[in-house]
DNA sequence: TTATTTAACTTGTAATTACAAGTAATTTGG
DNA sequence: CCAAATTACTTGTAATTACAAGTTAAATAA
């Protein structure tokens, strides 16, 4: 494979996505066509349609038979939805991510809001609380828990203003590849009112997210707490 | 092209979602391999590719490299978060639609939630209200907003249990290719609490969605209201 | 029997070719 | 000058071939 080792396409795609987010490609432009790309990044024309797909169902191009494949508007709330996780997906806001509590090696919680089987259950759980800050305002605060195995040393990493996919992705070779994710609206406790500055009882946005990666045995889990007042979640379909 | 003009790779996607959907491929089987889809459907890989990538990208299956394609869980909440729209998303839920205001032609509303070109502002709107009950439990509050374009004779149509999108479809060819939608969490207002049959003042799940289509200068938009205490929205990625 | 190796699967990546279908600008005819 | 037809360009669909890489089960050797 290539210097890298990453796939043709998915090189194609980074490029891309990073020249759409860098602002090199507005909203509203046309990228090169298809044949275009192919020949300045000496690839065949599936392989470049491999990339754009992807760029599409990612929300950042749209494409019209006949004509090209149109920037979208880069979104302006968070795009919490997609797989690039929250770091990412706020695009050119200002983000903080501040630790609460260091990851701790403890019991999966009872009652967990998805079924364990009996593996992660043995191996036990890491525990990991990070509020995120965007434009000064606490918007997020997310819960994080891992199954105990594969990731040694892991309670002593700092994650300040990392991300938790990329530690995992350069320190352990793990590789979220998708997940799910449940959404609700509930009511603040007065512990998630605390965290994220708002009053006791007014809505808030809660998500339950399982997030797969490339390691069979090894899914973690995250719950997520979300002032939307000034800020609201994206996606595209 | 073939007999009923859907690409080949569209309908073995059809197919394959369907025997999902239906049980005949259950959550954790696999799915038969890329080279027995092409012997018994008479298409290349390529082709089986496509419509299996699809598959991935809606949730349905989940791929493993030397493994196969194995069947994820149906979403046991409310799909809403996918292009399928609510009605065929609520999945084995009884689902039933009541219409509280009939379309009705109109000015758009003042300070909409997303900006309306020259264009749309001139041909003016169709408004619809919607109800969406499932098993019993008014889970959602939906009205829809149309540009007055291409649809003639809408305010005539009836939509109880009937999705927009399929009249849309059906009577006036035009297909939803796609959309984007903003997620918030809010407090019920008396309106809204009435129509949901919560208390004034619960937590509240709002999406506002823009829904683009195969024509260019038709695209609609929903808001809607979630009532979450029972149910929650869904979506894989 | 047990551990290792091999072989037979699976999906992933990628180049090649061909034509269909939609769009937009140009050319042509009136 | 204007409208229709043509042309060139775009993406969409699809078959074909080849090899890489991951998984699993069978065959083999200790």
């Amino acid at each position: 494979m290539r210097e890298d080792s990453l796939p043709q396409h998915r090189r194609l795609y980074e490029l891309l996505r990073a020249h759409i987010i860098n602002g090199l490609y507005k909203e509203g432009d046309l990228l090169p066509s298809e044949n275009e790309l192919c020949a300045v990044h000496l690839v065949t024309r599936p392989t470049v349609r491999q990339a754009l797909s992807q760029l599409v169902s990612d929300g950042y191009i749209k494409k019209h038979q006949g004509k090209g494949s149109i920037v979208r508007a880069l979104p302006k709330g968070i795009g919490i939805l997609s797989i690039h996780g929250t770091t990412s997906g706020v695009g050119p806001h200002n983000l903080q991510t501040r630790t609460i509590s260091k990851p701790s090696i403890s019991e999966w919680p009872e009652n967990f809001f998805f079924d364990l089987d009996k593996r992660e259950l043995e191996v036990g759980c890491i525990k990991l609380e990070r509020q995120r800050i965007v434009d000064g305002n606490t918007v997020l605060y997310e819960i994080s828990y891992l199954p105990n195995i594969h990731i040694p040393r892991f309670t002593q990493k700092s994650f300040e203003n990392r991300s938790l996919f990329e530690v995992l992705r350069t320190s352990y070779q793990i590789k979220v590849l998708g997940g799910s994710q449940r959404i609700r609206a509930m009511s603040a406790t007065k512990e998630i009112s605390d965290f994220l500055n708002v009053d006791e009882g007014s809505a808030i946005l809660c998500l339950q997210r399982i997030l797969e990666t490339n390691k069979v045995d090894f899914r973690y889990f995250s719950e997520i707490y979300c002032n939307t007042t000034d800020f609201f979640l994206e996606g595209t379909f």
